[in-house]
DNA sequence: GTCTATACACCGATAGAC
DNA sequence: GTCTATCGGTGTATAGAC
């Protein structure tokens, strides 16, 4: 019916691809499923794209650009690095129990693209990119503390990436709150002790 | 042609899954490409499962079940617990790294468990397995060092599996063996103050 | 029990009217 | 540009001969 910009019609169909799979996971998100979730026809979704692939990579891809600071280092003067990450990792930890099929959506994206040699780009750009807004956070949290990280903090933020993974991993299995909570103190302790105090 | 008891039909055509998973993916794995895996003519596969799912469900139970002891401290007295968890959980990374295949496989298993409430159950299980295995680990290190967990073991070895988690899905992504022993060692000191020398 | 042949649903993608 | 209708292909599952 009305003519939309095809800009726009791509952002629908992308918005609408992930609430699919979010909701039902990837191998659901055909391209009906998904052209009915944003109320279009199956025409209107090859005239965006040339194919569901091209979809799924351009999903990733605005979706990891879209990705914000997760793990914030909650700003409190006085209190020590080891506090202060696993303040921020506890506020990914709400972040990830507000929106568990975000999280979700995201792992199966990541396997999706590992999958393929093509694909393969996505993923690793995807998981730099969590490198680098945990790299911020590191940051961040010596500078408030007044701490001096003694590796690199890349090193530190990719040590960090692993550890939240691992945490929403086994969380969205067995959805054990105390159990994460365990993880993000062992995991703030590890990271805390890989800086010294200035 | 050959007449083949129906148990052992079934395991052929559980380890064919299983390889097709493992080289191409949970998506790939149709009920064609595993007949084919396994040498059977598809009607094969409907006289020994009843759908693809009964065997997926199966397939998951078989290779948790099967799955030993991964992360072993290596037996060395004298050293401290850090040191032998570093060690145990190396060991793991070498097998990760003979055969990432096969963890790409389990992850790619757990998330279509996660998907359906009827399944559930088998990636819950799956994860109760891990923890099993770790807690087994644990105890071991703390014996072997002498050393006395200050938490309830199973908490730890909870933690254990988080942090493996978290390893292998970084390392499959980046494969950055380097950026891998640092995830060792931090999760090799976190997880050994969680115990107190005797 | 094991096969070939096929039913039937659903997939991605396109043709062609408007 | 947007729609309905449909193509060609592949998926799971089954029928029926042997």
């Amino acid at each position: 019916m009305t003519r939309i910009p095809a800009a726009e019609r791509r952002a629908a169909l992308i918005d609408a691809a992930l609430r699919v799979i979010s909701r039902e996971g990837i191998a659901q998100a055909t391209t009906r499923a998904i052209v009915a979730e944003a109320g279009m026809s199956l025409a209107s979704f090859h005239y965006a794209f040339a194919s569901r692939d091209e979809l799924l990579d351009e999903l990733i891809s605005t979706v990891v650009a879209r990705e914000q600071q997760a793990v914030v280092p909650v700003p409190a003067p006085g209190r020590g690095l080891r506090e202060l990450l696993e303040t921020g990792i506890l506020a990914y930890f709400e972040h990830l129990r507000a929106d568990p099929a975000h999280e979700q959506a995201m792992l199966e994206l990541t396997q999706y693209a590992l999958r393929s040699p093509d694909r393969l780009p996505l993923a690793v750009a995807q998981y730099a990119r969590y490198a680098e807004l945990a790299e911020r956070s590191l940051v961040l949290a010596a500078e408030m503390s007044g701490a001096r990280w003694r590796v690199p903090v890349s090193e530190a933020a990719r040590v960090l990436v692993a550890f939240t993974d691992g945490l929403t991993l086994t969380w969205l299995v067995d959805r054990d709150d105390t159990a994460a909570l365990s993880v993000a103190r062992a995991a703030a302790d590890a990271l805390s002790r890989m800086a010294d105090p200035l």
